[in-house]
DNA sequence: ATATTTTTTTAGATTAATCTAAAATTTAGT
DNA sequence: ACTAAATTTTAGATTAATCTAAAAAAATAT
């Protein structure tokens, strides 16, 4: 009964994020990798997403999303993050366990359902990763964060989201006290292979690797 | 990932009913008319969900579910009525809006999901249609009810479920004032049609028909 | 500029769930 | 007990989503 089946809509949510990473065409392969199929299933798909008028799509050239692609993409969006606030906000389940859950969730198609969890959860501008709610017409916060790695010696920042989602780093952030919202500072960054020692909040400072800086989306006080 | 697909969830829901109604072999056009597919649709299916140890099925003898079956058929309708009480207790649905998104929902494949919800809304026993909710093994109360039909003149009851759950027989009975606990009192039945005139709580005295009085569950005080 | 490598598309199958039409079986009516 | 009617199953297609292997196109490297 919905115009987009649960597959198409995975495409096309896809599709949106590897485009907004790179803002150009997103290539065959690209969307094989994250959608977990090979590049021959995806030139099936694009071909009958671009019949449906979801995406432009040339031979060879790539693809990218129409408007009416974008909107579903961001529909879809906005159904994933709302529900895994509602799985960590009043389930309490933690951000790392949220998200396969979630990518059932977003697929359930019913307008009044959005918006009444959207209002019971009190309208929520971000999810618990620290991305923004798409409203109900898909606009966003366009957010500026940088990464831990961009920060020097001595300043302080706040912890606004992370660009990495998988369950084994959050669940490394969450032992070590990394939780949206806290402040970081950076006591020392190790000239050798720029790993660093930063303090959260008041505990004792830790090390962590250059790597799990850059999954970090901090903004200056 | 999940063993059983919607498709076969939904099969195997429809024969649990069917099977409770009756205590008797399944038809194939009566589970063909709840599934809205053709009969021949349904042997294809009954022939696979056999070959899966879900149901017993000889053919043209009818279908039964294997304890299996119905393991897997208690859990679909443990999450379908959960679902329901969320979404009239927490998102201020009506009674009558929640079934198709349940529909969807009950297919959410997460046993901690289930599980959290559950004791978010506080172990609930009974969805918003007063129908019993099966505990997380698949036990639930035999309700032994009446029909509002049964009951003679004089007599007060308390309204405790329904038996017909289309959203126009739902919407009728919320106008109605008509509402689960609600207490209701045989003014008078007609002796030609069997319609009778009942008081809801304190309400004027209305008249409802001998259908609409036998879809009505009730308990005596 | 041509050859090699990489990427992408097409060709041809497969599986799940459905359909219509025809055949088989069971049930019901006399 | 037969015959007719109803029910159920099988045969043969169709659609969606996937795959492997082969062909085509584009990108890269000498
Ligand atoms: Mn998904
Ligand atoms: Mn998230
Ligand atoms: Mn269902
Ligand atoms: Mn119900």
């Amino acid at each position: 009964m919905p115009i987009t089946s649960f597959t198409e809509e995975n495409y096309l949510k896809i599709i949106y994020k590897l485009s907004a990473e790179t803002n150009a065409e997103v290539s065959t392969n690209a969307v094989a990798e994250l959608t977990q199929t090979k590049a021959a299933s995806v030139s099936d798909m694009l071909r009958k997403l671009s019949d449906k008028q979801l995406v432009h799509y040339q031979k060879y050239q790539g693809v990218t999303l129409t408007s009416e692609g974008e909107r579903v993409a961001l529909k879809v969006i906005r159904k994933h993050r709302l529900w895994e606030v509602f799985l960590v906000e009043k389930l309490g389940f933690n951000w790392d366990e949220v998200h396969d859950i979630a990518e059932q969730l977003e697929h359930i198609d019913s307008e009044e359902l959005v918006e009444k969890l959207d209002e019971f959860l009190a309208f929520p501008q971000f999810d618990p990763h620290g991305d923004p709610i798409p409203d109900n017409s898909g606009r966003m916060p366009e957010l500026r964060y940088h990464t831990l790695a961009e920060v020097k010696e001595g300043e302080a920042v706040l912890m606004m989201g992370v660009s990495e989602h998988s369950a084994a780093f959050l669940q490394y952030l969450a032992k070590s006290g990394v939780s949206l919202g806290a402040e970081i500072r950076i006591i020392e960054i190790n000239a050798f292979d720029k790993s660093l020692s930063i303090q959260v909040a008041q505990n004792t400072p830790q090390f962590i690797s250059h790597e799990v800086a850059k999954n970090l989306l901090v903004k200056f006080k």
